[in-house]
DNA sequence: AATGAATGAGTATTCATTCAT
DNA sequence: TATGAATGAATACTCATTCAT
């Protein structure tokens, strides 16, 4: 991505990330990147067709978070749980971010570009679960593809769950990263 | 509620579906319950402080569909298969306006309320479990009351993948049912 | 002046008074006299239409004011000192409304109202002029009815300038109410 | 000052004469202005804010005026009556503008700006008082400082009362600058 | 490519006034 | 008379986008 695109992106993540879709002005957008209100318009044809290029590099975060925080050789149950602790440490800093971008499927016309996101997250369990079932760590009949999604759901709606109210103190979220290993696992192993 | 209260929210909810909320006008709002612009200000302080009462709407339309769709002296699996056709239908339905709730609670002030919106739901699903876990239905160390939020989100977010773009067709939505009701029924027996 | 008449009017005054015309509500005027909106319009046509009644009741208080602090009996050049002080007074305590009176004239179109407000006060101080020019006080070629208006607008200036803002200090106010009695002094006697 | 912040200035004085600050619609400056709505907002933050850059070109008109009209050779006898047509004149032609001013001071937040107009007004007055001061053309008692303001108020109150009805004729006009003239003349000098 | 001043469409909200009771 | 819920006209201000430099 180019360099000048990069940081409109970067700062528009921020800008959205702290005051939504409607209050982010594209006069913030270009005083956090540096340059001048024209400038965006260079990049960008408008102020909502910086999703993809945000949601690309939300991609790239995940990955990053996950390959740094997944251990290949690691058993699929510590895999599981590291996996648990990523989605939540990522859902903790970007939720808002992230249900921009869900939101974004009803304010623009990107939908079908959204459709990718997921993809590469899918992917990367897939790959774990593959490995767990040849290894005989979880059941035969688990069609890794579809529960990849499903568990990842799962895990996602409980991290959401977990953060949607600054309430929640740290013991709570604890405790339900320990709830969702004890459903997952029921679901996998057995 | 007010039978004007209720008029006004039940057009803001059309109204924020066919348009969303950035682009909902209040006069939109006030011509679909048939009163005039400044009465719509006599029960809501602004635009988006209808949202809780949207949120109670949709909530009393969900409960009622639960109570209307699970059979309270079924099986425990009948009523899981219930559960989840329940929610996908309601998903299909109210995919926007719920993911609107949700976006509003980035737009507006009105987050405390939120917080008691899925009170009911949990409750529900909370219930079940419980009449289950009495019947032997479910492994004992179930703790019904943080399960029933897992579970809930396990469903929910299955709908969500499976109607968040509408290329979907019937016969992979039924096989994401499948994969939900296998994966809830061995995370939850054993 | 109708009893209900009256205390929409005192209501009206200090919300006036605390809010300034454009800012000030009906609803406060109601909420200030205990009655419901709608009542106003029985005794008033408009919002503005209220000012001449305003007007009317400042007079009165003007004239109690005067009355009370001028001594009749004394000699002018008492008097001309307890006129300063009452001027000052009643400028210090109602200048917003007294501006705003003077303002109405160009949002209202009850211009031919007011014209009659400063008549008893000029009368007033004709009456004193007249006296001391009897007694030899001032000098013979003063024409009471012309330097009443003019003396009355001079101590008036005076009083604004030292209330407008209220920066002003006691002790500047007594300055300048020196400072006016003494060119007043210089140019009626001699 | 900017020359867009002046021709919005220029405008602003001609809607504001016309209508009124009520009535005085932005749209309707900017038309008068030539340029776009938003462009004003560029030059003021709101529509009252106007104000002070409407004092200023006021506070100009009138020194320009004041230097005009008055022989800075002339005898003081001379220059007091200069300086009461040039203030009975400016007051004919801005008296509106002028008590816009004074009720901008409710309206809006900007009072202390206001402060400093008068200012350069006093300035000049106390100029003319100390140079008299100093031929012995009046009294030696007089603080030049003090006297000042009162003398400008004095000239400007009866101006004020000539003008606020429109009925004056033009014989009572020059007998109040008469009377006014005699008036300050027995008090300054002797 | 970059700038940033200028544009102008678009709308939530207020509040004086009305009117059915 | 009195009420107060309902009305709806009216407008300041914002901000995405454009364009002359």
């Amino acid at each position: 991505m180019d360099d000048k695109k990069r940081s409109i992106t970067l700062s528009a993540i921020n800008v959205f990330q702290e005051k939504g879709i409607e209050k982010a002005k594209v006069s913030d957008i270009v005083k956090g990147a540096g340059i001048a209100q024209g400038t965006f318009y260079l990049y960008f044809p408008s102020k909502l067709s910086v999703m993809p290029s945000i949601a690309e590099v939300m991609v790239e975060k995940t990955l990053e978070e996950l390959t740094k925080n997944i251990d290949e050789k690691a058993s699929f149950k510590i895999q599981l749980e590291q996996l648990i602790n990523s989605v939540f440490e990522l859902t903790k800093n970007y939720r808002e971010i992230l249900a921009l971008i869900y939101a974004g499927l009803a304010s623009s016309e990107h939908l079908q570009e959204w459709e990718a996101i997921y993809e590469p997250y899918y992917a990367q369990i897939d790959k774990m679960l593959n490995r767990a079932l040849i290894n005989g760590e979880i059941r035969q009949s688990i069609q890794t593809k579809q529960i990849a999604s499903i568990l990842l759901g799962l895990i996602e709606s409980a991290a959401d769950q977990s953060y949607l109210y600054d309430s929640q103190n740290d013991e709570k979220i604890a405790q339900k990263k320990r709830d969702v290993f004890e459903f997952a696992t029921h679901a996998l192993f057995n």
